[in-house]
DNA sequence: CGCGTTTGACCGGCGC
DNA sequence: GCGCCGGTCAAACGCG
């Protein structure tokens, strides 16, 4: 669903806001079970937030009579288009309140179908390979201290409560483990992703005279998404950015295309591999054929780290997803499944660009008549330029 | 003074 | 068991 209109949108990069109209309608009525409803969540909380709780359906009454009532006491007095106008406002309204509720409606189906995928995956994980039910265990007790968000909370039906807590665990576990790397070509110290980071640590990495350093995502306190990044050896020209975990709030616009398509993408090849195909977790990489090399994506699905790396190094955005056509991967994915990574790439070039970044996300807060346009640009660097370039030997 | 970065310590996993 | 290694913690530090 999402391929063609992210060719659109790439093919209107340089265009006004009309277009990016467009591929914000893409991003509303695509329903894949990821995340999507969150960037209309993020946009508008500012503003919503105060009807957010009394939302549902008793607003719907107060709006409506608010601007009824009031107007048409003067409808009497005018002209009957007046109040035609007045009625029409008023039935926008009311669509507006319905769309309101269908959009919060939609958000819970869809975290109600991230859980069921979730299940889905640590069940079919398990059936698999039962063995790896106590590597996990004892895995994920190491640390638990930023739960509280989790969504996916619903499922679990009444057998038995410890091996349904296991089960839920294992699939956590195994989201956690899908990473989403993206090598973008930047000078600045971080690619601007829209969210706000703090660097947690930072170590020489063995073969790289480049230190990673590691974030912690600081949007929200909890907030369990990681990220690391780390410069390429070879090329100090190339970042590469891996993104690990779900972001348990609403994103600002900007962050919202990279990480719900990257995250739809990691969960989607997740399933996909176990389910689909045993032979896709036997190779340790799919690599696109090198006449490809514009955009790239490769997907290592070696065991413990499922990782989704999406190139940008040699692409400009526009080309890459217009000229890229459909054989991307080789046999075992599904369509669906390579549009799915062909969004996050797009995305992720979307979020490796600062301007796009910037007229995107300025373009949907007008459309929204959200106040804050700021979420990119600030977010463009972390604050001190200096800190990831330097070489820190021990 | 509060917050974010810096940076050495620390810790668990893993290979030998 | 030991040491390496990737990852995280947290005290110290710096900045506004
Ligand atoms: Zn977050």
């Amino acid at each position: 669903m999402g391929f063609d209109g992210i060719i659109m949108e790439n093919a209107a990069f340089d265009h006004g806001e009309k277009r990016v109209i467009y591929e914000m309608d893409f991003f509303a009525d695509k329903n894949d079970g990821t995340s999507n409803v969150e960037m209309f969540d993020a946009a508008e909380t500012e503003q919503e937030n105060h009807q957010q709780h009394i939302n549902t359906g008793l607003n719907l009454l107060t709006t409506n009579t608010s601007v009824i009532d009031k107007p048409k006491v003067d409808t009497t007095n005018r002209s009957p288009n007046s109040e035609f106008v007045l009625l029409m406002k008023a039935e926008l309204d009311r669509v507006n309140t319905e769309n309101e509720r269908l959009r919060e409606t939609l958000n819970q189906a869809n975290d109600k179908y991230h859980s069921l995928k979730m299940h889905i995956i640590s069940l079919l994980h398990h059936k698999q390979n039962p063995n790896d039910e106590a590597p996990n265990k004892s895995e994920h007790h190491h640390k638990k201290k930023i739960g509280a968000e989790s969504p996916e909370k619903m499922v679990e039906p009444e057998t038995d409560p410890e091996k349904d807590v296991d089960r839920h665990k294992a699939a956590e576990a195994v989201m956690k483990k899908a990473r989403v790397s993206v090598r973008a070509r930047s000078e600045a110290q971080m690619i601007s992703d829209g969210c706000q980071w703090r660097k947690y640590g930072q170590k020489m990495a063995k073969g790289n005279p480049c230190p990673r350093a590691y974030y912690r995502c600081t949007m929200a306190a909890g907030c369990p998404v990681r990220k690391q990044v780390q410069r390429c050896a070879e090329d100090q020209s190339v970042l590469i950015t891996t993104y690990e975990g779900r972001h348990s709030h609403p994103l600002p616009p900007a962050a919202m295309a990279m990480a719900s398509t990257t995250a739809a993408a990691a969960t989607t090849l997740l399933s996909g591999s176990m389910t689909s195909a045993d032979g896709l977790l036997m190779h340790n990489s799919i690599n696109v054929p090198p006449y490809y090399s514009q955009n790239l994506a490769t997907i290592s699905a070696s065991a413990p780290f499922p990782t989704i790396t999406l190139d940008l190094t040699n692409n400009n955005p526009a080309s890459a997803s217009t000229a890229a056509p459909q054989p991307m991967f080789h046999a075992p994915f599904q369509s669906h499944q390579t549009q799915e990574i062909m969004n996050a790439a797009t995305a992720a070039a979307i979020a490796a660009d600062p301007n796009f970044s910037a007229a995107l996300a300025a373009a949907i807060s007008s459309i929204i008549g959200s106040a804050r346009a700021n979420s990119d640009g600030s977010d463009d660097r972390i604050s001190s330029p200096e800190s990831n370039m330097r070489d820190i030997g021990k």
